[in-house]
DNA sequence: CGTCGGGTTGACCCTTTTCAAAAAAAGTGG
DNA sequence: CCACTTTTTTTGAAAAGGGTCAACCCGACG
């Protein structure tokens, strides 16, 4: 059902000798292992006030390779991240390998804050294309809120804006049809991408597989792919080879339910 | 599918004779419409440090009868409520009347925290039984963050425990069985209740229809009303007259699929 | 050139939904 | 305290949306 090749983050990367001159570029504040191109659509384009704030604040940078996991849900969290540039997601995993996928991380997107100091994290994050994030000890998140209020509000904003969109997935996954839901993920992947990458051309880069969708919206790979096929067919959205290409925004948002302009107020 | 004869909260109360010691005992500092009897079994007794730290800076009291909004998920939030009395949800309302509960809420959690000051809310709020709130203007949480950092962090810690919870519940619906989300879900109540009350008996007051559970689970009530008497007569958990007997904690968290224990840090 | 990760498809099965209807409970008003 | 109404719970039968399983295809990669 799940891909269970995600690798230990701690693995030693064996970049290729090409890609030295990037990961040098890479390699900015601290000794974190970084490597890999970063000339993905994911990057970190404009920046909104809270997460400058947030940014600003962070101690050095790290990288992960694709399918390797930034964070385990067993163990308490040192860091907080913030992507800077790529494509990760969070998830639940379930004793016998079912997994949900709770959400698509973006660049802005911050991953691994967590309530209790010393408590797990309860849930897994894995990269899904090369990711580059920023470091933010946890533990100093307090001292900066102290002598920083502004920080602490920005914070509190970014976790309410992760948990609309949590919100938003249950309602797909709990009262939406299957061709809802994939409609109205691609849609909110759509526009999130485009609010990052400031770009606005009716197709993105999406580098998901087929099982990331159905892990994401309760469904199997196969459902995923006969829906993918029938809104191809009604000429609503195609997903080939990794690219999302939008036929019809307004059709697409009226097959997902929702709103047109949920997700903007995303990207502000 | 839905009760959509939910009140709205603005409309007059008319509290019989008998409750007017009660509701003098209710309305403590402000002017806020105040009603109904208090003996509820969802009671805020212990208050942890965030909670109260919160709950300081309330500006007034105000009360909701059962099935009355409490807040619309069209209209800009003005305040922030704390609960400290009785059962309340969260919700979507789709445009075709499906309905989606974010989470229920109990005594200690806080609603309608919105990220952007003059954004809609996006989701709803309704009293399950009688309600009584703490009241927080939405734009005094700043000033009072400026002042005292503490504050913030407690804010942020109080959503991101709210944000866990959502996740969880989305992958009960997005991975879980009907009879596995069902389990999970009166595991949860069963928790937190006794959390917030400070019991531990076995059995607990739980006012929830069948539908409501339902529309947490994304299921039908009908299906849900299935999964009950199958867990009753496996003899698991007993669910009637709006008591919630749990005959076996450690077999119930099994058919739910979840740790023990995963709950009970919430009551911390 | 052979393996491997994904995508695609069809047939079949099963969990859950839908619909109809009745019984039980809970309010409401007199 | 009793009729009357409205919710809520319960049950059965039938339909359907998705899941499961078994293949096969394809391009990438070593």
């Amino acid at each position: 059902m799940i891909n269970l090749s995600v690798r230990r983050s701690s693995e030693p990367s064996h970049p290729g000798a090409a890609h030295a001159a990037l990961q040098q570029m890479a390699t900015e504040e601290s000794g974190a292992l970084c490597l890999e191109a970063f000339g993905s659509p994911f990057h970190f384009k404009k920046g909104n006030a809270d997460l400058d704030a947030i940014r600003r604040h962070a101690l050095g940078r790290r990288s992960f390779r694709p399918h390797t996991e930034m964070l385990n849900q067993n163990e308490i969290a040192r860091d907080v991240l913030m992507i800077v540039d790529g494509l990760a997601c969070t998830y639940h995993l379930l004793d016998d390998g079912r997994r949900q996928i709770l959400s698509f991380c973006l660049p802005g997107d911050l991953i691994g804050i967590a309530g209790s100091p010393h408590a797990p994290l309860g849930y897994a994050a894995a990269a899904i294309t090369n990711v580059a994030v920023a470091v933010l000890p946890q533990d100093r998140l307090l001292p900066i809120a102290r002598t920083n209020p502004d920080f602490a509000m920005s914070l509190t904003r970014a976790v309410i804006a992760s948990q609309a969109l949590s919100q938003h997935h249950l309602t797909n996954v709990g009262r939406r049809t299957a061709r809802e839901r994939v409609a109205s993920l691609l849609l909110e992947l759509y526009c999130r991408v485009q609010g990052v990458s400031g770009t606005a051309a009716g197709e993105i880069q999406l580098p998901l597989t087929q099982e990331e969708i159905g892990d994401a919206l309760g469904l199997t790979h196969f459902h995923v792919n006969r829906v993918l096929r029938a809104l191809r067919n009604d000429h609503v959205v195609e997903f080939v080879n990794r690219v999302l290409r939008v036929l019809d925004v307004d059709r697409l948002s009226e097959e997902a339910g929702v709103e047109p302009g949920l997700f903007l107020s995303q990207a502000a």
